[in-house]
DNA sequence: AATCCATGGGACC
DNA sequence: TGGTCCCCCTGGAT
């Protein structure tokens, strides 16, 4: 049993650990009057004016005399946070959906806490009580997919050893408790999250961004990754000690037009192949058996474009999905590659993050876009031309973050469930949070969203364990993770939308807390009391760091 | 404490 | 095809 199983206390199972984290406290402060503090109008254009002009730029011709938008710059109102709430710019589009004619407030996608994704506008004219019972109408329907289970209570545990930004986390595939994570540096960590101080960093594995980690069958001591230094390599996981197998860059830095960058990489268990893809939309494959890189290169995306993603199907090991920043998604034969061979095409808004076949039966596809948009398509061998759903998420991104990806649970035998980031904020309670979401992908509907207050920063990197209920997530430096009990998990078939709010700190905790739980928190956003027990902390006071 | 910047991607010219 | 500017939620270095 992961988490030191103990008693429901977990005390094994501490929350901060020596050396962690100083510095996440930062952005926790909510003061309601931002506003207020901005400088006065003759600051902001002085301010302006000089920017301008350090910029080379003629003067602005009008003075303007109040406020204005810092999105679109013009006066009578004004975008930004209000407390912890953010207010659009409404001369942009929706920033969620990204159609014009509202705001991401009165978005009919947002991901409203209070009734899951019924159009936001219901907000103010319905009470709760109608949720319920529109809920309670709803749990009638009756539903033909197959069962899956969804969180019912959730357990976090963090650390911070990674000097910059994770980018990418990995089970190990036969070790329960480990966990191997990437980070834009280029080090690879190891961690025993069960003992939690039993953990190390290998800090020369790659000289920039991991973009990935794998394992080949039958070696599970060695861990394969591929990074923007446009190498792959095999690291033995006990010593550190790292094999050269592939080097895209054997001249060394001459300048951004040659030098290639590796993101995707999957490997063919049935082959001994391991496929990896650069930023100029060229795949290589690599004879694991004798590393040695096999065949040309081919084009399998727009020339000069990023190849974002590689898996290949968990049953037709020889079927190969890619996604690019060409907007496509491809399937492709392993066998028979060449330019213009592939088998499928998947259009797309705009750049696709990732793009999976589904875990178990290998029919589905995932796809995450950066038009905010999460598509699905329920047969590889049905028809492409469009996807059997689009679900609008936040998830677009900027260039400081890893980019999202929306993950199947592995373990979910109706191959529905997904787990992603998201990059929008909501008001809970006062702290502008970023959850991870949970989504039915066959219906599309938010089933449970899990966050902590001790995280303010976004949490792009969720990888959900292969066999356990346990869900790894890289935000900024850190890493958590959130053990979702077994025990409590349900079976339904129409879920309930559940959140799970870590609120850690004595201040968060103030005149919240369930004072028969043991310490456990049992607060709805509103911070009145819920309903049903939604989350829990284990963070006890004596297993706190305090600075 | 404020500012800079990383080698991103899109829109627009 | 290339240059320029813009961007809601970074975060380390200076």
């Amino acid at each position: 049993m992961p988490f030191a199983s103990s008693s429901s206390s977990t005390p094994g199972f501490v929350r901060r650990t020596a050396e962690s984290d100083e510095e996440s406290e930062t952005s926790s402060s909510d003061e309601e009057n931002g506003f207020e503090e901005e400088p006065p109008v003759e600051e902001v254009d002085a301010a302006e004016e000089a920017a301008l002009r350090k910029r080379k730029r003629p003067p602005p011709i009008t003075i303007s005399l109040k406020k204005v938008c810092k999105v679109c710059k013009e006066s009578g109102h004004e975008a930004g946070f209000r407390g912890a709430t953010y207010i659009d710019c409404p001369k942009k589009p929706c920033f969620l959906c990204k159609m014009p004619g509202h705001t991401t407030m009165f978005c009919p996608h947002r991901v409203a806490m209070e009734h899951g994704v019924i159009p936001a506008p219901e907000k103010n004219t319905k009470t709760s009580l109608d949720y319920i019972f529109k809920r309670q109408i709803n749990d009638k329907i009756p539903k033909i997919k197959p069962e899956f289970v969804i969180p019912d209570q959730v357990d976090c545990g963090l650390i911070r050893f990674h000097s910059r930004r994770i980018t990418c986390l990995e089970f190990h595939p036969t070790r329960n408790n480990i966990l191997l994570s990437g980070d834009k540096k280029g080090q690879l960590g190891i961690w025993n999250y069960v003992k939690q101080l039993e953990r190390t960093i290998y800090g020369s594995i790659h000289s920039c961004i991991v973009n990935n980690i794998k394992f080949s069958l039958g070696n599970d001591a060695m861990v394969y990754t591929s990074s923007s230094d446009g190498t792959v390599n095999c690291t033995d996981m006990e010593t550190g000690i790292k094999t050269l197998l592939f080097d895209l860059n054997p001249e060394g830095w001459n300048g951004p037009a040659t030098w290639r960058m590796l993101y995707g990489m999957d490997v063919n268990i049935e082959r001994s192949v391991l496929f990896v893809a650069d930023n100029f939309g060229y795949l290589y494959s690599v004879d694991m058996r004798s590393n040695k890189h096999t065949g040309e290169p081919i084009l399998i995306h727009k020339k000069g474009s990023k190849v974002v993603g590689l898996h290949c199907n968990p049953v037709l090991p020889d079927l190969l999905l890619s996604c690019g920043n060409d907007h496509f998604a491809r399937i492709w034969d392993a066998r028979r590659l060449n330019i213009d061979s592939s088998l499928a095409s998947l259009a797309h808004g705009r750049v696709v993050n990732s793009a999976y076949f589904s875990p178990l039966s290998g029919n589905k596809i995932l796809t995450t876009s950066q038009d905010n948009r999460i598509r699905v398509w329920d047969s590889i061998f049905g028809n492409l031309e469009s996807p059997s759903r689009e679900i609008v998420h936040s998830h677009d991104f900027n260039r400081h973050l890893t980019p999202f990806r929306a993950e199947w649970d592995p373990k979910d035998p109706s191959e529905s469930l997904a787990v992603i980031g998201r990059y929008i904020s909501e008001n809970y309670d006062g702290v502008a949070l970023h959850p991870i979401d949970f989504i039915d992908t066959s219906t599309g509907k938010l089933v449970a969203e899990v966050m902590d207050t001790d995280v303010t920063t976004i949490t792009p990197v969720n990888k959900l364990h292969p066999r356990e209920y346990i869900l790894a997530s890289g935000s900024s430096r850190t890493i958590l993770i959130w053990k979702i009990k077994p025990e409590k998990w349900k079976t339904k078939t129409e879920p309930e939308r559940k959140q799970f709010i870590f609120n850690n700190t004595e201040k968060k905790r103030h005149g919240k807390v369930d004072s028969d739980s043991d310490g456990d928190s049992d607060i709805d956003p509103k911070g009145r009391r819920s309903k049903t027990k939604k989350c829990q902390s284990k963070c006890t006071k004596s297993g706190m760091k305090k600075s």
